[in-house]
DNA sequence: CTGTATCCGTGTTGATACTG
DNA sequence: CAGTATCAACACGGATACAG
C-alpha cells in the first residue's frame, strides 16, 4: 500500500510568505494576494454579505472569496457577524484594526491615479467613489463650505457631508440635504473627476440632481485630480 | 513547415487586471503581483543592479525578478540603466514617479506594524530598517534634536540626519558624525524598535558605537512603535 | 436564497540548471 | 553578471453540486 500523498496541505492552504520583518512585507502577507485588498475595500463602507461581496467584485470566483475571507479573519482584518433575527443573515465586517487600514488606500489612490496608464473609465463601484471623495477632498479648495448631500447609486444611499473642511461619507440618508445627486457610480465621477457639467450628464439622462444647483456643481469642484506623472522617455 | 506557436504570448505575460476604475485597484494592476512591490522597496534608497536585488530579496528567483523588473519598467515606475564606463554596469532605478510611492510604505508599514501576527524577529534588510525609520520618527519626540550621523549594515553605510524635525536617511558617508553604528540592520533594529539598550548590543559582540553615547541612546528613542490592534474575540 | 465544497482547465509562480 | 529554459507545483476562475 503506497503512501498517500501528503503534499495535499492538511488543510487551509499553505500560503507563501516573505520572510521578512519589514511591516510592509508583513502587510503583503496579509492582504497581498490577489482580490484581498479590493475584499477590504468593499467593506470599508460598513459589513457586507458574500452574496454581495461577490456582486460588488466583478470577476472573483466564491472559492476565492471564501479563502480571502477566511485568511482576513484569520489575520484580525474582519470578522463574520450573524445579524440577529429576523434579518438573520451573516455578513463581513471589518474590525477597528481593519478600518483603519484607509490611509493605505489612500496612498495608493493618490500614487496611482498618476499613473499614464490609468483608464478612468473603467467600471466604479460606489464604495471607491465614496473613498476617492475622501482622498481626492481639497481642503484649500473646500474652505468653510458647509454640504449636506445624498448620494445615491443604483440601489444604495450614501450620506455625503462636508464641515469644517472635512468629509465624511457613509451609508444612510439625509434629512433635508442641499442636493441628491442620482446616477450609476461612474457618472457621479465623471462629474466629479471627469469635468462633466452636471448639467451635460443630465441630458444625457445618465444623472439626476435635485436641491441646490449652484451647490452641487460648486461642490463636485473640490475634488482636483493629481496630475499625471511625467515618465523620462 | 508547421505554423510556429503564437500561443506564446507574443511579448509580456498577459497578466490578470482588474477592470475597475479605482486608482487603488490600478495600483495594484501596477505592483500587486508577488515581489513587485518588495523590488520598489529595495530601489527606494537608489539604482540597484540584478544581482543584488537578487541578494536583497532571499527567495526571489532570477526568472520572477526579470519578469517584475519588466513589468515595473513597463509602468513607469523603474527604468532599466547603462552606468557609463569604466563602472559600466546594468542598474534599475525608479522614476520620480516611483520614489513618490513612499507613503504607501509609509501607510502599509504604520498599519502592519499594529498587526497581532507581525514578527519583528525575521530577517531585516537595511533599506526597511532605514524607510522604516523615516516612517517612525516622532517628531514630537524629536524636538529640535539635531543628529548628524553613520550607520553601517554589513556592506552599505548610510548617512542618517535629523534636523528641525525632519529625518534624511541615504546611503552616503558623513564628514564628521556625531555617532557611527555598526551591525546587522536587525540588531540595529532591536536597539530602535526592540528597546534594547545599546550597551547590551555591544556587550553581546552584535552591535559597535563610536561617538557622541548619549546622542546616540537618545536617538534611538524618537521611534516608538504604535500599539498592537486589539482584536475582538 | 445564501454560502460552501469539489472538480478541472489554464496560467502563474518558483527552484534548478544552464547560457551569453 | 544578467539573465533564459525547463519543469513541477500551485493559484485562479468557471462550473457545478451540495448544505442551511
Amino acid at each position: 500500500m503506497q503512501l498517500k500523498k501528503i503534499t495535499k496541505k492538511a488543510e487551509g492552504s499553505a500560503r507563501r510568505y516573505y520572510e521578512d520583518a519589514c511591516a510592509a512585507a508583513h502587510a503583503l502577507d496579509l492582504f497581498g494576494e490577489r482580490w484581498a485588498l479590493l475584499v477590504m475595500r468593499e467593506l470599508m463602507l460598513g459589513p457586507k454579505r458574500f452574496t454581495d461581496l461577490k456582486a460588488d467584485l466583478p470577476g472573483i470566483s466564491a472559492n476565492v472569496l471564501t479563502q480571502r475571507l477566511e485568511s482576513l479573519e484569520a489575520a484580525g482584518v474582519l470578522v463574520r457577524r450573524k445579524l440577529p433575527p429576523p434579518a438573520s443573515a451573516q455578513v463581513y465586517e471589518l474590525t477597528p484594526w481593519g478600518y483603519e487600514s484607509e490611509p493605505i488606500f489612500q496612498a495608493m489612490g493618490r500614487w496611482a491615479a498618476r499613473s499614464p496608464s490609468h483608464d478612468p473609465t473603467l467600471p466604479f463601484g460606489s464604495v471607491s467613489l465614496m473613498m476617492s471623495m475622501r482622498t481626492m477632498i481639497s481642503p484649500a479648495l473646500a474652505g468653510a463650505l458647509a454640504v449636506d448631500a445624498e448620494f445615491r447609486t443604483g440601489k444604495e444611499t450614501f450620506r455625503v457631508r462636508l464641515a469644517g473642511g472635512e468629509l465624511t461619507t457613509e451609508r444612510g440618508t439625509v434629512e433635508h440635504p442641499d442636493f441628491v445627486l442620482t446616477g450609476e457610480a461612474r457618472m457621479i465621477a465623471a462629474a466629479i473627476y471627469g469635468g462633466q457639467p452636471i448639467a451635460a450628464l443630465e441630458a444625457a439622462g445618465v444623472l439626476k440632481l435635485e436641491g441646490d444647483r449652484a451647490l452641487a456643481e460648486r461642490f463636485i469642484r473640490l475634488f482636483p485630480l493629481p496630475p499625471k506623472a511625467v515618465l523620462p522617455g
